[in-house]
DNA sequence: CGACTGACGCCGA
DNA sequence: CTCGGCGCCAGTC
């Protein structure tokens, strides 16, 4: 309850609740951590994701669910690795959120964050 | 102080 | 499918 969070630290809040096998846009994950319309800001915080917090930013991907990487890139080899660790598809960069985006449980969502 | 950038989203053509 | 435009905000130049 109104605990002092920053923006940010409900971002990845938010990030770290995803169970594994399961994906969020960013759009999804600024929703949820009450920032409708900035899923800027939730780039920017997972860019800003200190080590000592374990976040899956892995699990984030764009709406249409293509990784934010370009392909090639080393982020994006690491992350595929994580999401197909995780029982995901991953194809051509992308994964079928018709199958395997994250459907947040609000209630959850309200207890474990406070809302 | 303004202009540009960026792990983005959505709508329209 | 691709391309363009608008919104949105913090950080950097």
């Amino acid at each position: 309850m109104t605990s002092s969070v920053t923006p940010n630290e409900k971002i990845w809040q938010t990030v770290k609740l995803i169970p594994p096998g399961k994906v969020a846009s960013y759009g999804q994950i600024a929703d949820l951590a009450g920032l409708p319309g900035r899923a800027r800001m939730v780039g920017k915080a997972l860019k800003s994701c200190p080590k000592d917090l374990v976040v899956p930013w892995y699990r984030v991907l764009r709406s249409n669910g293509q990784i934010a990487f370009p392909p090639g890139s080393e982020q994006n080899a690491c992350q595929v690795g994580l999401l197909q660790e995780e029982d995901v598809v991953v194809l051509n960069s992308r994964v079928s959120m018709k199958s395997f985006q994250w459907h947040p449980d609000l209630g959850e969502i309200l207890y474990k964050l406070s809302f």
